[in-house]
DNA sequence: CTCATATTTAGGAATATTCCTAAATAAGGA
DNA sequence: TCCTTATTTAGGAATATTCCTAAATATGAG
């Protein structure tokens, strides 16, 4: 999952799909690159799980998996033993953080 | 920076630095791969700046670069939009979380 | 069935990653 | 200086990634 994360066209692929659920060929306009080559890039995202996909025609529908995103995140975060507080845009004041 | 993540060794080593500094030697003792191979992947991770080395006499320490782990763990949270409480070990309650 | 559209799979070239052994460098002690 | 220890750089083989073009598949319209 990771390794689906290495890759900056994978990771605007998914900024993208942030924002709305987008067809294969809305997501693949987005970039300079061949049609079969986002193909290769939406695979490796399917198969670490983080968008799905589902058919609406003849299109397909790719969406954001969120669940296991957060799952990557909370991976992350206990590897680095860290709290939260320091991700967000504004972090206020500490809440509960006993260090 | 998400390229150093991706290599399950060199997050096993970001996990060993979690805990406290450590020698380039006794980082590769925990690891089946020669002193070479784990000097690359220290190699990769100070490039990411993920760690920072001193060093002590005849040794190099490494050291987890905690602010910098931080920024990745922000980009990504910000990537997906997600709020952190999802993260942690034990979400008792939400806090200001507005959605 | 045939055609057009949307998207994928197949095959292959260029490049990058990962691992090894051998040799080099750095520092300190006798 | 010479030796030992700690660690790196150099060079190379095996494998994986990334991108392309060409061909195949899937679906719906006529």
């Amino acid at each position: 999952m990771f390794q689906a994360l290495a890759h900056p066209v994978r990771r605007d692929i998914l900024a993208l799909l942030r924002e709305h659920a987008r067809s294969a060929g809305e997501l693949a306009d987005h970039f300079p690159y061949s049609k079969p080559t986002m193909s290769g890039h939406f695979n490796v995202l399917r198969d670490a799980d983080l968008v799905t996909v589902e058919r609406q025609g003849t299109t397909l529908i790719y969406r954001l998996n969120v669940s296991v995103a957060e799952d990557a995140l909370a991976g992350l975060m206990s590897l680095l033993r860290i709290d939260g507080e320091a991700a967000g845009a504004a972090p206020a004041r500490k809440k509960g953080a006993k260090p």
